[in-house]
Parts: C-alpha cells; structure tokens; sequence
DNA sequence: CTCTTACGCTCAATCGTTTTCGTAATTTTA
DNA sequence: TAAAATTACGAAAACGATTGAGCGTAAGAG
C-alpha cells in the first residue's frame, strides 16, 4: 500500500503538505496541490481509513440497524430490498456499509457503544424493534440517524407512505364493489397504526361501516396466526367479502387456507396483500396488493444520511414519504359485474 | 471513550504493560494481568479499532462479497438466508460483517483492493459471478477466503451438497412412479454442473432414460423464461410427468403456467423445485423441493472463515458439503395409486 | 562474592494521517 | 525603505494501540 509518505518523497516536499494538498486546503499553492494529486492518482493512493479514523473519528462508513429476534428479518424481500438499496446508494457515494449488532468481541454492547465503537459516520435503522430502549439512546445521541418506517421527532425518517396507500387500497377495494371488508392488521407499530387509521379514516369517507369484529391483528408474517385469523373471520354470521392482510405472505397463505376452507377466491371471497412481493404477481390468482418502493425508500435513506453526514450544518432533518402503488390482481374479485 | 492510557494512570502502569496484559502476554505477572484486566472490564474498555488495526492490520471485520448484476441478490431467500446466518455467526464470534463493493470514495476499486483497504481479515464470498476475474485475484490473495456453493482448489468452500440434494429428489419422483421426469436447470454454474451431473447419473442408475430435450436450460428466478421453456417441454410429442425447475420461484411460476395451459397441478403434471423457501410451502399445492440448509451453509462458512483467520496454521483448509432434505408435498403426483 | 539468568516492568519507536504553529520568502503598505 | 502582511510550506505533536529492547532487582550457580 502506498502511502502519504512515499507520495512525499517522490514529490520533494513534507507529508504535511500532502495531506493538504489532496484535503485541498488553502495554504498550498495551486500548481503544488495540481501536481501532488496527481501523482497520487498515478500512484493509486488511497487514504488509509484506519490511520484517518484514529485522527478524525470519521470513516466512509454507515451502520444499519437490522436486527429482528424471529432472525428473520434478512429474508423479508421488503426489508432486503431496502438493504439492497441502501448498500447500492451508500456504495456509488463512496462508503461501506456495516452492520451493527448486539456483540463485539465477545462482550455486549449497546448500539449506541457500538456504533462509536467502529465509528460509523451514521446509521440507518431499517428493521428493528423500535420500542427497544437502546434504538431510542443510539437516535438521541449526536451519531446521525435515518430510520425507515418509523418516526423519532429528533431524525429523519424514510416512511412508505402507510397512509395514501391504505387509502388507495380501500378505495380499490369499494370500487369493485366490495361493502364488507375486514382487515387483519400487523402487530402494533407506527407501520400499524398509520395503515390502521387510514383504513378507518377511508372506510368512513366511502360510507363503509366496519363492525368491530372484522379487523383483527395478527403479527406479520405470520402464516398460521393469520390462517386462524382468516377462519374467524370466515365463521362470522356475516363474512367479508373481502379481507385485507398484513403482508403479501399471510395473504398468500390466506388464499390457501380459504380454499381448504372450501372457498374459492376470488368467487367467494377476496385477498388482498400489502408490499408486493415478486412471487405474489406470478401466482394464480394473481394478488392484489400494495407494492412499496423498497428501492427508492432505501435509497432516499441512504441518501439522506449522507447529506446529513457530509452537511451537517445544511441539511435539514426531514420525514421523507414515498408512495406505492396498486397492483390490481385478480385476488380481488369485481362484485359489480 | 476510554484509552489504555487512562487504565494506565488508573493502575499506576505503562501503557505498554496495560497492553500487554490485556493481550496476555507472558512477561507480566499473574497479579498485574488480573488487576489490569478487572479494572479495564469494570471501565468497560474497548480497545479502538482503527488504532489496533493501524499498528497489527486485522480489524475484528470480515467482508462480505454479495454481488448480484441484476442487484437483486439479496432478495433471493437463500442467499439472504444464508447472509443472516453469517452475519449472526460472525456477531457471535465478535466479528463485524460490511459488504465488499467495487467503489469506495468515489472510485473503482477491485474486490481485492476493498478487502485490503479496508484491512477485513477474511471474507466470505456469498454470491457472485465467481468467473470475475476479481474474484480469482481475491481468492489468490493471502487473504483468508471462504466461498459458498463454488469451489476454488485455493481455498475453503461451503457447499449445499446438490450432488445428494438432487439425487434424492430423483429418487423421490421415482418412487412416486415417475418415469418421463423434465428438468428446466439453471445457468451455467458450479452448482448447475453438480446438479445436472446428479440429475444424469441418478437417472441412469434407476434406469430412467433422459431424452434430450427433455432438459432445458433457465436462468435461476427468471420466471419468464421458466414459463416458456414449460410451454416447450409441454408441446412436445411425449412430454414428462413431472417436471424439476432450477429453483422454487420458477417452480410456482411454472405451476401458474401449467394451470393456465390448462393443466391441472399434480393430476396431469407434477412440479417439483429447489431450494425450500417458506412460501412455498403455504401454497396449494405445497411444492415438493429440496430445502437447502442455508443456516448451516452460513454459520459453517463464518466459522471456517474465522478459525482460518484465528488458526491460520492449524486450520485446514476444506470442502463441507451441507446436505439439503426433501420436502414432500403435493405439487408431486404419487402415480402408484 | 561475582556472574548469570529470569522476571516484571518501562521506554520509545511505530503505524498513516491530520493539524497547529512556526518560519522563511515574498509582497504590500506607510 | 523599513515595517507589516501575506503566501507557501515544514516540523512536530498528536490519535490509541503494539512490541522489541533495555534495565533494575532478586535468586541460583560457580
């Protein structure tokens, strides 16, 4: 590896003046700094990120919180898309990205003492548990901070747009005619609740009543609870027509589970899921769902974070919202024909 | 943050015995060490990484290498599945996981440079193009490499055992009567190669006879050309009973496809997959398919990567082959009856 | 009683950068 | 023309850890 030192002797000058030349500082002529960073590019220099983080505490480098006990979460293609999407980011703007977790060296740490401990220059909490205390110390702490799908007043915060795609959702659902829709919604989370309210808030402004024992919960992805969920609802004196699930998973076990039911979908019975998973579109019948853009949802984060590393006087904290998208699949039956 | 040198003045030491006992070095005393050590853990000290890392060059790191030119790699459940398991594994261990890019500060770098500018003491090379000749620069390299589902002759690879995987498979169709057994497999690759060759020889030993367009090629996940390679091996003049996909993605697609021919899944064609991911074992037909161990394949490849890495003499380099188990459901017509 | 050996610890250099301060050389100002 | 200000660079001290050399002290050998 080649460092400042060789640069400077084969340039006849300091180290000193090295540093400033390729940090562009204003006391070096510009025909010194012209002629430094350009051997150095010959020369392939890269800074050494150790050497810069001892001085500096800055390395190209962002932590993502991803952490779920089921140990599942990796393998959600919502959240792995975001992932995806933020390493993409983070890489095209020159820095890694790091995972942060519970353990180093064998001993427990917090986030926060982790986070300090690699020195990342921030992190965007993609999947977590966001009640765990320790997420609430690492965002009040002075480490920047994105988080996706959940809002903190003191950071920013990438959100799928919970609410305008419930909406759309319902409103989808009432145009095909459906009256009576039930709703088994996720395990409570900011998620959860803007998808809650929305729906609520929809169903009023359509006129839509929803008895109280047509929305239940079940937590995400969890395909035995939302077939038991699915049987309930079904054993109602007065069924839905339509039932909306958590996520595209629990909808698509739901399909199944009503056909074993002896309910044909959608003839009988409607499905609709919420993320829109690849796999949902090349089933037959196709599901209707919401697909959020875990592309560019992971990669405003990423951007975001950045700026805010990089800007921290300019850029301002904000809560960023990205629309999804109906995708209108044959799950949902058209009661109006 | 606390420093060595602040245990130092705690302790009436040098820096140099602080350090020294706490890499247990033999040259201080019993007493020193313990007393050092309980004040250093009562403190909470961590040592810091980049000054460690600029003095002995190994970071508690190891690179990940996930690349994937449709970007979609991690969205593949066995691949993230297996990225979870080495992230934990390494976590366990003490080690941090970040991803090995081709870009850092802006500019290209090959794979092999990244692993060295970042100074990680291993890597775990997940999911590729292993003809890259980067990928053959970094497995070359003195740093210790470990590689998923591909071999090199220089280093420690971690394979799904698909020799096993797929000769159980055929042996499973077999006994369920099957005689006329399509297979649509994947692109060209190590584990293509295992696969076909099983799938050849298993055949022959069971006296199936293979004709040859009965085996077609697919790119892994491409359901597109899965769906029309099963309209091909449908058209033909003597067509299988039973087909085999390179993966479980195309296997449900297929089946939506036969469905749409007008096929009726498992009556008049059997589909079977690979991999074992969990949706497909929600669906109706539950989809017979070779669930490949991806938590063992993981874990196993993180704790080689680092016994390599801690033991670099005693830790012998090696093949494990991790076998899979055959998922049994009804996508496979039992023809016996 | 001197010489060696072992023990237990400290000194000081080092890794590669960054940054403060100092200082020559040059230019501007009075 | 002397004083002041500016420009362009270098010396050196950090950052936090590691490590070989060195050095007293005490014990055992001759």
């Amino acid at each position: 590896m080649i460092s400042m030192k060789d640069i400077a002797a084969i340039c006849h000058v300091s180290v000193a003046t090295v540093s400033k030349a390729l940090n562009n500082h204003t006391d070096i002529s510009e025909e010194t700094k012209k002629m430094i960073q350009q051997k150095a590019n010959e020369l392939g220099y890269f800074p050494n990120p150790a050497a810069r983080a001892l001085k500096t505490h800055s390395t190209y480098n962002i932590g993502v919180l991803f952490y779920d006990e089921a140990n599942s979460g990796l393998t959600h293609e919502y959240f792995s898309s975001v992932l995806e999407a933020v390493k993409n980011t983070a890489e095209r703007r020159g820095y890694d990205v790091t995972f942060i977790s519970h353990f180093v060296g064998g001993r427990r740490m917090t986030y926060c003492e982790h986070s300090r401990y690699r020195n990342v220059d921030g992190v965007v909490i993609v999947c977590t548990d966001f009640r765990d205390p320790e997420v609430a110390e690492l965002i009040h702490s002075d480490i920047p901070v994105v988080t996706i799908d959940h809002t903190f007043d003191s950071c920013s915060a990438i959100m799928s747009d919970n609410v305008k795609g419930m909406s759309d959702l319902v409103h989808h659902i009432y145009e095909k005619g459906h009256r009576r829709v039930g709703f088994i919604h996720g395990a409570a989370s900011s998620v959860t609740d803007y998808r809650l309210a929305s729906f609520y808030r929809t169903a009023s402004q359509l006129g839509l009543s929803i008895p109280d024992d047509y929305v239940v919960e079940c937590a995400y992805h969890d395909t035995e609870m939302a077939n038991r969920r699915t049987r309930e609802l079904m054993k109602l004196k007065n069924p839905p027509t339509c039932i909306l699930y958590p996520d595209d998973i629990t909808a698509i076990s739901g399909i199944n589970e009503l056909r074993q039911m002896g309910y044909r979908v959608p003839e009988d019975v409607s499905v609709v899921g919420f993320d829109g998973i690849t796999i949902g579109q090349s089933l037959d019948p196709k599901l209707t769902t919401l697909r959020q853009d875990a592309q560019t949802i992971g990669s405003s984060a990423a951007d975001q974070l950045i700026n805010q590393i990089e800007h921290p006087k300019t850029t301002i904290k904000q809560i960023v919202t990205v629309s999804g998208e109906v995708l209108a699949g044959a799950s949902l039956a058209d009661l109006r024909k």
